[in-house]
RNA sequence: GGGCUCGUAGCUCAGCUGGCUAGAGCGCACGCCUGAUAAGCGUGAGGUCGGAAGUUCAAGUCUUCCCGGGCCCA
């Protein structure tokens, strides 16, 4: 129609935006190509280069484990990291960031003998550490192509791997440290064992989960004299057949039974009854009692009971072991002893004692002179000091065996199935054991001489040093500290570092000789020299070297190297050392950040080396992260099928996408996330990427020497402008107390509301329409410009490829810079006060929400089409707010609106009126204004346009 | 079972030391624009603040208990 094409001869005098930035993102085949750029330039040394001479930050890396592919955890961990790194860099940091990797340990191990199979077996243990040495540096192939996908920055070329003679050289180092400070020792412990890996296990190793055990209750008979005694006490009749009886969950450690255990201060009774046609006598604790005839199966008149006696009077009473005939040990057993860790909440209040195979019972066995007496095997077999008819046989196998041997000896009382969680190997997913072996400790109670405390209180004095991110991470490790026990470091597997440990044949370790340190240091340095291989192929005299004096006791032609391995947990927990203090860089350094996972893992297992070597904790701040969860805010996993594919993700969104994600959500608690959730994010990009758009597209012609002074700016603009320094001092309270999501919401929220629904819809009247180098333009360019500068370099951090395809698009950088990455973040101009008219403002967006209500009601009577068609009447009764609106000005307040005409009255009572403007609309600008068709050779458009116009048409 | 922790609209988040009819953005519904166009704008409907009891003149905000998640442990 004639409308529009007379439109479209107005349409090249305007000033429309322009920009190469494109609307469509392309993340997934634009990003590639930014890292591909990066890479090329070194991006990550040239960051480092323009940050020479500024302080230091170190974010100490935690390694990784390298199997398999990244999952969510790890992209939320690395992004997060990434973010941290990247705005302290923009805020004048010099911030190296070495990536690691965890390469040790059974999951390596037991997936290479499973490759291996039957052929495992004829292997040396420096083949298979071969095998895992090329499956570990496989997998740091992987995830480092993985993370830099990510658009991590990082020095992936030179990483610290646990694996490197330099890494291993640390650990031992500190390992030194630590025997010369006493807290290395060895000793017959019960640990938890895994029969499937057959090894030790930390706590770290292991998982929980649900299974199903027999629950029994075993009468153990009194040998004669002491149930003579029982009968003195008046507690049994002469023909009675008196036992102690006591419940258990795992019946094959009865074989290792040493004695059984009662609380000294809770009463214990004598329940008689009849069973098999004998006439019993079972102690028991009276608060179980009930429980007890419950189990069973006693009815009502079936039993007495005998009045109660302390436990204390039951103390050093001896039994008979139910199966057992003659003690296996070197020291007493099966005797009454006392113990504050029983309890009445289960059982019958007489505890079944096997020093070797409970942590508690060893420790009660310790005060009682009993032995650690662990009669299994590496292969959970038993060995052949047990009865014939258990030897040999699995104790994972053999409850049934035993249950049904107690009964047919008459002393099954009862015997049920109770459900209850249970640990569990995290690899061979077997439950494990616990079983008492040789092992190397560190003790956390001991006191170090030159501290003057021990590692426990030495934790638990500096936690409250470091930062704990968020608060109450301190909390949590110090329960931990608090209760844990003392640090088991050794395991029997191949896949690891040695334990330095030389042995004559006495069983005497160097260690614990007062050249412990300096034999240890001898190992590191040659370990430095030749990785710890060398442990294998050379001997403790090319290992120790020549000079090495061997102290008393020791000769070189009785020294054998053990082949026990450090827990990676020890590994891992030295690398404050082997690389921040490697690189040179001051530790504590500043940032440790994991998943909150790590408060019993990395971070205390980092701080217990590096109190016990230095004296101090390894970092000042500990920021932590929480997990993801499904949707419905339920844990994932593979086998429910509710696990979302990171890889997937990055390939399908790009990795700005996830950025935005992470930074999207608080990660201090459980993050939800689906494929849907994350891919919700795209519309918040959109937005922001079109508003970084807009802003370029709009001042594209524009030269900071045509900025316009603040106070000579429209008062639109200077609003905008002021909405910028807010955004400024916010979103960096914002990254300076690592609440990413509120950077986020800070920046969406401005885009979207501040900037496109208002701003910028506002602007678009002056820019388009206005003379191209009017005040009033220029004026709305030197503030976009401004905001753009700002905004940019704000997300950098979290878009770290889009931020930097922006500022590659910029004409007006507010820094000279290659890279939005060397850039410092944005300062509020002090000179700009946001908060002086925010009141005002308040009182303006307020009237100007009224007015698109009315309009809006116009439209849907079907008035009006755009506001531009309306004409807006505005009585005020507030003379105050008439005031301010009048001063403000009808036409900016129209134009606030992007409606043409705007009247404003004094009245008695509020109201907006709005109806369909008469006057004739410009055909350049649409708008609806008296002087179309007033002026001479130009008779559709208003006056501002035929000014435009002539101009350009000289 | 224990320690720590979380639970505000469909989603992501604000709600400071307790004080007006609980907010925002997105999404959704319904419209508008077609000179940011695989864009842009507007209006609107959505909430027993996990539940219950208590303290208080007043509780999303404090206390207790319960329910449901998460991490770590037993």
């Amino acid at each position: 129609m004639s409308d529009k094409s007379k439109g479209k001869g107005y349409r090249d005098t305007l000033n429309l935006p322009k920009t190469s930035f494109g609307m469509k993102a392309n993340l997934v085949q634009r990003e590639p190509q930014q890292r591909k750029a990066w890479a090329k330039e070194n991006i990550y040394r040239k960051v480092l280069q323009a940050r020479d001479g500024s302080p230091l930050y170190i974010l100490h890396d935690g390694p990784p484990y390298a199997n398999g592919d990244i999952h969510m955890g790890h992209v939320i961990n690395k992004v997060i990291k990434d973010i941290v790194v990247k705005y302290k860099t923009m805020s004048d940091y010099q911030c190296p960031y070495v990536p690691g990797w965890d390469c040790h340990g059974l999951p390596i191990e037991v997936k290479v003998m499973a490759e291996l199979g039957d052929a495992a077996h004829e292997m040396d243990k420096l083949s298979i550490r071969r095998k895992c040495h090329k499956y570990a540096m496989k997998f740091v192939k992987k995830q480092t192509e993985q993370f830099a996908s990510l658009g991590v920055f990082g020095d992936f070329e030179n990483p610290y791997l646990t694996l490197n003679p330099q890494y291993e050289k640390g650990i031992l180092e500190i390992f030194g440290e630590l025997v010369g400070n006493g807290l290395v020792y060895k000793q017959l412990k019960p640990i938890h064992w895994s029969v499937g890996c057959e090894t030790a296990l930390a706590d770290a190793e292991l998982e929980y989960k649900d299974i199903s055990s027999p629950s029994i209750y075993v009468n153990f008979p009194l040998e004669e004299a002491s149930a003579a005694k029982v009968r003195e006490m008046g507690l049994a009749g002469e023909e009675d057949k008196v036992c102690f009886m006591i419940w258990t969950t795992t019946p094959w450690t009865l074989a290792a039974n040493l004695a059984v255990a009662v609380h000294p201060r809770l009463d214990y009774v004598t329940l008689s009854y009849e069973k098999d046609a004998t006439r019993f006598v079972s102690i028991v604790c009276n608060d179980r009692l009930q429980a007890v005839v419950a189990a069973a199966g006693l009815q009502e008149g079936q039993y007495t009971a005998s009045a109660p006696v302390k436990g204390a009077d039951l103390q050093g009473l001896r039994y008979k072991h139910p199966f057992v005939e003659t003690n296996p040990t070197q020291q007493d057993a099966w005797f009454v002893i006392t113990a504050e860790f029983v309890t009445t909440e289960d059982g019958t209040g007489i505890v079944h004692v096997a020093p070797g195979h409970g942590a508690e019972d060893y420790m009660a066995g310790q005060q009682n002179g009993l032995a650690v007496y662990s009669p299994v095997g590496d292969d959970g077999c038993y060995d052949d000091t047990v009865p014939e008819w258990l030897q040999g046989k699995s104790v994972l196998k053999v409850d049934p065996e035993v249950n049904a041997h107690l009964a047919k000896i008459g002393l099954l009382v009862k015997e049920n199935q109770i459900l209850h969680s249970y640990p569990h190997c995290w690899r061979s997913k077997l439950p494990v054991i616990f079983r008492a072996t040789e092992q190397w400790f560190i003790s956390v109670d001991r006191i170090v001489d030159k501290f003057g405390k021990s590692l426990r209180q030495l934790a638990l004095d500096q936690t409250g040093d470091v930062q704990w991110i968020p608060a109450w991470g301190e909390k949590r490790i110090r329960g931990m500290l608090e209760s844990r026990p003392d640090w088991c470091i050794s395991r029997q597997r191949s896949w690891g570092l040695p334990i330095p440990s030389f042995v004559n044949s006495h069983g005497q370790s160097l260690l614990q000789t007062d050249k412990g340190k300096a034999s240890v240091l001898a190992v590191a340095a040659h370990v430095g020299k030749k990785g710890s291989d060398a442990w294998f192929t050379d001997s403790p005299k090319e290992i120790l070297g020549d000079g090495f004096e061997l102290p008393a006791g020791f000769s070189w032609d009785d020294l054998h190297k053990e082949e026990n391995i450090f827990d990676v947990w020890f590994e891992s927990g030295c690398s404050w050392h082997s690389v921040a203090a490697g690189h040179g860089w001051p530790v504590p350094v500043d940032m440790y950040l994991e998943g909150s996972d790590q408060h019993r893992g990395w971070f205390q297992l980092s701080m217990l080396p590096a109190l016990g070597a230095t004296g101090k904790p390894p970092f000042k701040n500990v920021l932590t992260h929480g997990f993801t969860v499904d949707e419905k805010g339920m844990k994932q996993s593979k086998s429910l099928g509710n696990y979302v594919n990171a890889l997937d993700e990055i390939n399908k969104y790009g990795a700005d996408i996830l950025r935005l994600w992470v930074s999207s959500v608080n990660y201090q608690e459980d993050m939800r996330c689906s494929d849907e959730l994350i891919g919700r994010l795209q519309e918040a990009y959109r937005k922001i990427r079109n508003t970084l758009r807009y802003l370029l597209a709009n001042i594209d012609d524009f030269e900071p020497g045509m900025a316009v002074a603040y106070d000579q700016m429209l008062a639109v603009d200077r609003w905008a402008l002021q909405q910028l320094m807010r955004l400024i001092d916010d979103v960096t309270a914002a990254y300076d107390n690592y609440m990413f999501h509120r950077v986020f919401g800070l920046i969406y929220n401005f885009c979207t509301v501040e900037m496109s629904s208002i701003y910028m819809d506002v602007l678009k009247d002056r820019l388009y329409c206005d003379g191209k180098d009017s005040h009033s333009r220029r004026s709305a360019q030197t503030v976009m410009n401004e905001i753009l500068g700002a905004l940019v370099r704000l997300l950098a951090p979290v878009l770290a490829h889009t931020a930097e395809e922006a500022w590659a698009a910029m004409k007006n950088k507010p820094e000279d810079t290659d890279s939005v990455h060397i850039a410092h973040m944005p300062k509020p101009d002090p000179s700009v006060d946001y908060r002086a008219e925010r009141d005002k403002w308040d009182k303006l967006m307020t009237l100007r929400d009224e007015v698109l209500r009315v309009l809006e009601a116009l439209r849907k009577e079907e008035r009006i089409n755009s506001n531009q068609e309306a004409t807006v009447s505005i009585t005020l009764a507030d003379n105050g707010l008439y005031e301010l609106v009048n001063d403000f000005g009808a036409d900016a307040f129209a134009a606030l609106c992007i409606t043409s005409e705007v009247n404003i009255h004094k009245g008695d009572a509020f109201a907006v009126h709005a109806d369909r403007n008469s006057n004739p609309k410009c055909e350049r600008c649409w708008n609806y204004w008296p002087s179309v068709g007033q002026i001479d050779g130009y008779p559709d458009v208003c006056r501002r346009c035929a000014d435009v116009v002539q101009t350009l048409r000289g």
